[in-house]
DNA sequence: GTTTTTAGTTTGCATTGCAAACAAGTTTGC
DNA sequence: GCAAACTTGTTTGCAATGCAAACTAAAAAC
């Protein structure tokens, strides 16, 4: 019924829009994408993930850690629906 | 910068929706249209207040205490922002 | 080999959304 | 007439959450 709080949120939101629109990301891109402080931006993926929007790859370049995300399917999904929320309120004011 | 945050949460962001589109309101329209407890409703109608989106008068109809509320041409400047605001992040990702 | 940087994670605090409790009056039932 | 129930909101207390500072662990630089 309501706005799916884990996607309004506004950081999150545009971790699933970058996310939406490419096919993976890393760390420091959205770090540098969306000027977020490093802890930030680990919580706020920490909660896509535990509602498994967002899923998590831990590689290694070169000699360094690299943590890289995709939006799962579910969170596509999500995604789409939010969205759709948020034009009906938009729309009618989402009453009458 | 940012979305505001007065605005985006749901609840003030449907009561904003629909003060903008009609003359003004009451307590209990709101109240059974956006099916929010009454403690909820006022809190939130407090915000809006205390940031000067909405103005409140109080009134009587007949002999029991009526409330109502209008937007503001500030709170409706802020609403027309925050939707352009959202739609940038929709379109790019809000990004590059 | 110790200092600095990179790449994140964890912790602690301040804010805020939420409903239950309260308040101030009005209407109803007996 | 007066006690009980209803109307119209407001206040209070708690639980959840966003935020940045502090921390960790490893690699690079000097």
């Amino acid at each position: 019924m309501g706005l799916d709080r884990i996607i309004h949120e506004p950081a999150r939101l545009r971790i699933m829009m970058i996310l939406s629109g490419i096919e993976s990301a890393d760390f420091n891109f959205l770090l540098s994408t969306l000027e977020l402080t490093r802890g930030n931006l680990s919580r706020h993926i920490e909660k896509l993930e535990l509602t498994r929007y967002v899923k998590i790859s831990k590689t290694f370049k070169g000699k360094m850690p690299s943590t890289s995300y995709k939006i799962t399917s579910k969170g596509a999904k999500a995604l789409e629906k939010y969205w759709n929320k948020l034009d009906s309120i938009r729309k009618a004011g989402d009453f009458k």
